[in-house]
DNA sequence: AAGAATCTGTTTGAAAAACAACGTGGAGGG
DNA sequence: CCCTCCACGTTGTTTTTCAAACAGATTCTT
């Protein structure tokens, strides 16, 4: 495990604590290390885990496959990142397979033990759960905001949506927004050209006005 | 409190627990109770809590109002959920206003003694952070589970993509889904009608039959 | 500085979805 | 048994999205 320390020092699952303090975690969690090739199943769809997973070097996939057979990519693991954590807290059947992209080195840990304190009762596991449990609250989030615009019918009122959380984000009217149109037309799930003319809609009834990434939003003055 | 003891019993969070046990965990935890009246507000958009709130009696509802002041309600919070945990739990600005829909009793837990225990070490505690993350490991698995398919395109894939997924969630390819029509196409967000009409190509095509809300899913046999 | 690649905003015809209005049949109540 | 209500499907119209192509602007490279 010495080989990847570095990356799990710099893991949000571990953030805040000494080094020597995760050293004696780790066993404390009973934590593991496997590796797999490219290609190599880590989990499969269908199947239950207990084991929460880090990737401390390489890439997995987490990929969905439907009924007919079609599969889609859902998303990318990389080092530092957890996966499955929600499937292993709740005890669901996993709802995809994690397949390992390239050679690939985790590190699982049984979740009963992240969650329950080892018997020593060690300081850091307050530290440790919190850690967990912001994790989650922050995909939650995430989710749900992503949420809250894709559940609008129109490029037009996803993109208000999108620009009205971002504004109050930012506490102000005017704020950037971290993606290029094409990365922003992929979030919102909507066409790229569809977005850009609604987006000049949008300047044109003076609602915003933009400029590459800086957007200013402007109080809708009186109807024409 | 003990006047809603029975909602606190049967809530998720202390699920799993004898009732002795959460009485003393319910001191252990610093639980106080708050009032409301009708229109009230318990916090406002944009603040921050470091405190879970349970609704002991009455609703709450989640409400966003937007740069231009359009409301929209998110949710109702019924008795023996929880509200704003997640927002506790990351310390991240609060992105909708919490408001009493009637006269409302609500519990409040500081986040930080739920997740780091108590001085005395009760051995419950683990069972009730396990509970809290239970809790945010499902939810999340929910709000995944839409987004996936919020995600696709068309009204079509909508529907392939939560039929699909409704199968595999049973285990079977014929199934019962939670909603009618009207239900299922708010939940993807679409028009009912096209729904409708989607939904009958599908059955023409032969990829799916149901009855009411009766699905089966059918393999592909092969092309015309 | 020239050239290549990328990003962005536009336009267009075709496809799809949203919308609105209506018809049908079944469940439940009087 | 009749009536009403509601869920569901259908149809025709309007609106939006999609896909492809193109040009100007910007950035990166050589």
């Amino acid at each position: 495990m010495e080989e990847y320390f570095a990356v799990i020092r710099t893991s949000r699952l571990f953030r805040g604590m000494e080094p020597e303090d995760i050293r004696s975690m780790l066993t404390c969690l009973g934590a593991r290390r496997a590796q797999y090739d490219k290609g190599e199943y880590l989990m499969r769809a269908g199947g239950k885990t207990r084991a929460v997973g880090l990737v401390l070097h390489g890439r997995a996939l987490l990929i969905r496959e439907d009924f007919w057979g079609n599969r889609s990519i859902l998303s990318g693991v990389e080092p530092g990142e957890m996966y499955a954590e929600s499937f292993a807290v709740s005890g669901a059947r996993l709802a995809f397979d994690v397949v390992a992209a390239e050679k690939l080195a985790v590190m699982q840990m049984d979740i009963e033990r992240v969650a329950r304190g080892c018997s020593l009762a060690c300081e850091f596991h307050a530290r440790l759960i919190m850690n967990l449990m912001e994790v989650m609250a922050e995909k939650n989030l995430q989710l749900t905001g992503k949420l809250t615009h894709m559940a609008r019918r129109t490029t037009r009122e996803k993109l208000l949506s999108y620009l009205s959380s971002s504004s109050r984000a930012a506490g102000s009217a005017a704020f950037e927004i971290p993606f290029d149109r094409q990365q922003l037309a992929d979030y919102l799930s909507v066409d790229r050209s569809a977005m850009s003319t609604e987006l000049g809609k949008l300047k044109a009834e003076g609602l915003v006005t933009f400029e590459k990434n800086r957007f200013t939003l402007m109080e809708k003055a009186h109807e024409a």
